[in-house]
DNA sequence: CTTGACTTGTGTGTTGCTCACAGGTTTATA
DNA sequence: TATAAACCTGTGAGCAACACACAAGTCAAG
């Protein structure tokens, strides 16, 4: 199987599936004549895996990692747990973030609404953005 | 005055101040000794207002857009409002995926609290990710 | 046998820094 | 005045997770 083909059975683009080989997520054969890579089913199952966990919330490194951990044949399942607990803790970090950035952002926008528009002098860029506080 | 002396004038890392200038964000003479960055009081002025505008969201990309605008002598004004508006979008999305993800991490979290370890088999790696349903 | 459609691998660009590194400069001490 | 230590500099590379460009290879139709 190619990459093409792997890429459609596992609803993945094609760069994808090069981006995890060139990172070693995926390891496939070479065609000896061509260099194209090879892939088997076992390379479906690994990489809907990928996938899934992806949608989870797994970096691609955390993935590999708990791959390589299930490769030793030990249960790969308290690593996750925790993983996951913490990508739970800073994904709410920036989540709150986001939300100030968004408060922010809107309340600006509200606020220049009103406003005129300025010319730049050698002082202010636009004074809409030098008036919106300071922090 | 130097990398050091600006950084610490807007409160920036020195290392931020030198990729700024990388990316010709600001644009520094050089000591004709030793090709050191030398910054003047405008460059305060500017290191200000793009930490201020990066703060209500606006990229770097954007920043420099906005600058090189304002050194045509046109208002930036409408540029400045334009551009938010669309980051006000597209934050958006991104805080519903986010919040979409964590609400994913927690239920899955939730549900794998109660339930043991596996050991990896051939068809799954760990069956807390694989049941984590299709989509 | 040539045209054209499709695929492949690799290289590079993306964002906003941060770190590593080798070297230059300033300051303190002997 | 020499020298060592502390500090600073510029540049290059690395990060995450791809997307895109590009030349070269493959395959079927005519």
């Amino acid at each position: 199987m190619m990459v093409k083909e792997l890429s459609q059975a596992a609803n993945v683009s094609a760069d994808s599936v090069r981006y995890y080989t060139r990172i070693g997520l995926l390891k496939p054969e070479r065609d000896r004549n061509n260099g194209y890579k090879l892939f088997t089913d076992t390379d479906v199952k690994r990489l809907r895996f990928i996938r899934r966990a992806q949608s989870l919330g797994y970096t691609l490194a955390e993935i590999q990692h708990i791959l390589d951990h299930a490769h030793s044949g030990k249960s790969p399942c308290p690593l996750v747990r925790d993983i996951i607990r913490k990508r739970i803790e800073d994904n709410r970090v920036k989540l709150d973030e986001l939300k100030a950035l968004q408060e922010r952002m809107e309340n600006a926008l509200q606020d220049w609404e009103q406003r005129g528009d300025g010319v730049p002098d050698g002082d202010t860029v636009c004074y809409l953005i030098d008036l919106a506080g300071e922090e």
